[in-house]
DNA sequence: AATTATCATCGTGATATTGCAATATTACGA
DNA sequence: TCGTAATATTGCAATATCACGATGATAATT
């Protein structure tokens, strides 16, 4: 044992626990607060900006990637990481839908 | 190595982090989904339900409890776990601002 | 008091995540 | 095409998380 159990879960919860997960590391918080400030991004900039060794920084962005938080393309010989907003706000939703339909009056 | 470097990120990133994971396993989305459902929880109930152990669930428990996300009394003689919503709507807020903040026209 | 029911905690495997050094790959300019 | 800078991948050690059986603790029932 050890392993989520994640068969066991209803659809929904997956997801949203597969979301939460890549926001759930500070350092990948801190990466997409970054990206936003800088309306592009460098990794190199972010090993500076974030205090992570390179090699880290770039798993973290594969995190976000994979969740498809990310376009990208090369700008000179460096990449340049840009938030794919439309993506961002689907879960956004997603979200709001979860804390919405989450409700309820106690005993 | 290993550990979370915890001490290098700013606050709100760290916050919502820890936020974050309170909602990235599937078996607390549920939980959290069934007690909205039920208007008011039994953890025996939460054993037949989402399908894991007892004291599994008691330590999904624990967690989304720490996050202030619980009111419990007892009842009888079975815990009544309910949720707090205004501590539930505060982390919705805080979530949504931080959807808001980090918004990006790119390259 | 003993029993039963319910939930919490402890101890322990199993698996996942984090972080980094080393290495590989990619893209560009000389 | 060779060298260099930027990023990705690999392999590994450290730590965290998940799951569960066993054990405690508490309250109602017998």
């Amino acid at each position: 044992m050890g392993a989520t159990k994640l068969e066991i879960h209803n659809q929904f919860a997956t997801e949203i626990a597969t979301i939460a997960k890549v926001f759930a590391h500070p350092a990948r918080v801190a990466i997409l607060q970054h990206i936003s400030k800088q309306n592009s991004c460098i990794c190199n900039d972010l090993v500076d900006e974030i205090g992570l060794a390179q090699a880290t920084i770039s798993q973290h962005l594969k995190v976000i990637n994979d969740a498809g938080l990310l376009k990208g393309n090369y700008q000179g010989k460096s990449m340049c990481y840009c938030l794919n907003v439309e993506r961002f706000q689907e879960l956004q939703e997603l979200f709001n839908s979860f804390f919405n339909t989450t409700a309820s009056n106690c005993c």
